[in-house]
DNA sequence: ATAAAGCTTCCTGTTACTGGAATGTAAAGA
DNA sequence: TCTTTACATTCCAGTAACAGGAAGCTTTAT
C-alpha cells in the first residue's frame, strides 16, 4: 500500500511516516517504477507499535530499542521492563518538578490582587 | 562589566547571556574600542529576572512580556496574574498527562515478570 | 488530453540554547 | 616589550521530532 494508506491505518501523519522512513526506523519497499514507498502489513504493525510507544512518552531512540526487542524472539522481558522503569522514573522527575512549580506559582497568584494597580507580588518575586 | 561577570552575577551561562542579547531581550551597551558587550547593573537585574521566570517555566516569549510589564510602571497586576494563571493551567495539563502515563506504565510494569523469558506484556500491549 | 490527487525530494522553521571554529582584544608575566 | 594566556567576538552546526511548503514526478479520474 502507499504511504497515505499506511498513515491512515497507523494513525500517524504522512509526514511522520515519511520521517520514520528517513531515519531508518520503518523502511518500506519501493515501487521500482514510480519510486513510491510501498508499505506491507508488517510495516504498518511497526508504525502502530511506534505510535503507541511515542504516546507512552518513549523517545525515538527508545522506540528504536523497543522495536528491536519487539522483533527479537529471544529477548528477555527484563530488558523491556528496565526501559519502562526508567521511563517511569523520568516521569516521576517531571511530576515532582511540575508539582513544586505549580505550588510556587499558585502561591504567587494568591498573593497578587490582580487589579488595575501596578503593585504586583509576582513581579516583585521575579526581580528579587 | 564584561559578559562573563554579568553571567556569573545572574547565574546564567555566557552562551545564554549572549543569546539573550542576540534575540534582543537584554541588549547591553558596547565598548566601542573592543566591541565587547558592556553590562550595567540594570542589565544584570533583567538577566536575573529572566532567569527566575525561566525557572518558573515561562517561555522566552512570555519572559519578554513579563519583562516589559516589569519595566512598565503603569502596568496593572491583572495582566501579570493572567499570564501566571495561564502558566498554571498549562502545568496542570502536563500534570494530568504525566499522571495518566505513569499509571498506565506502572500497570504494564506490574504485569511484566521481568525475567529472562521472552514473553512480555509490555511489548504485547504496544503491539496491539 | 487534461486536470486533480498523491507521491517524491529538498529546504526551512520550530525552542532555547550548547559546542566549536576562526579570529580579535585585554591583561599578566618574563 | 614581547609573549602567553584569558577572554571576547561572530558565525555555523546540532539538538528532538516533526510540520509546512515548494518544485516536480506519477497515477487516476474525467
Amino acid at each position: 500500500m502507499n504511504i497515505s494508506q499506511a498513515a491512515k491505518l497507523s494513525g500517524l501523519s504522512v509526514k511522520t511516516v515519511r520521517y520514520y522512513a528517513d531515519i531508518k526506523m520503518v523502511e518500506p519497499a519501493r515501487n521500482l517504477q514510480s519510486g513510491y514507498r510501498s508499505y506491507s502489513n508488517d510495516d504498518v504493525a511497526k508504525l502502530n507499535f511506534i505510535g503507541k510507544a511515542r504516546r507512552f512518552n518513549f523517545s525515538i531512540e527508545e522506540c528504536r530499542e523497543l522495536l528491536s526487542l519487539y522483533q527479537d524472539k529471544n529477548r528477555s522481558s527484563k530488558e523491556v521492563k528496565k526501559l519502562t522503569l526508567a521511563k517511569i522514573a523520568f516521569i516521576d522527575e517531571k511530576l515532582k518538578e511540575f508539582h513544586s512549580l505549580r505550588e510556587e506559582l499558585s502561591h504567587l497568584v494568591n498573593c497578587c490582587n490582580g487589579d488595575d494597580r501596578p503593585s504586583c507580588p509576582i513581579l516583585d518575586e521575579l526581580s528579587k
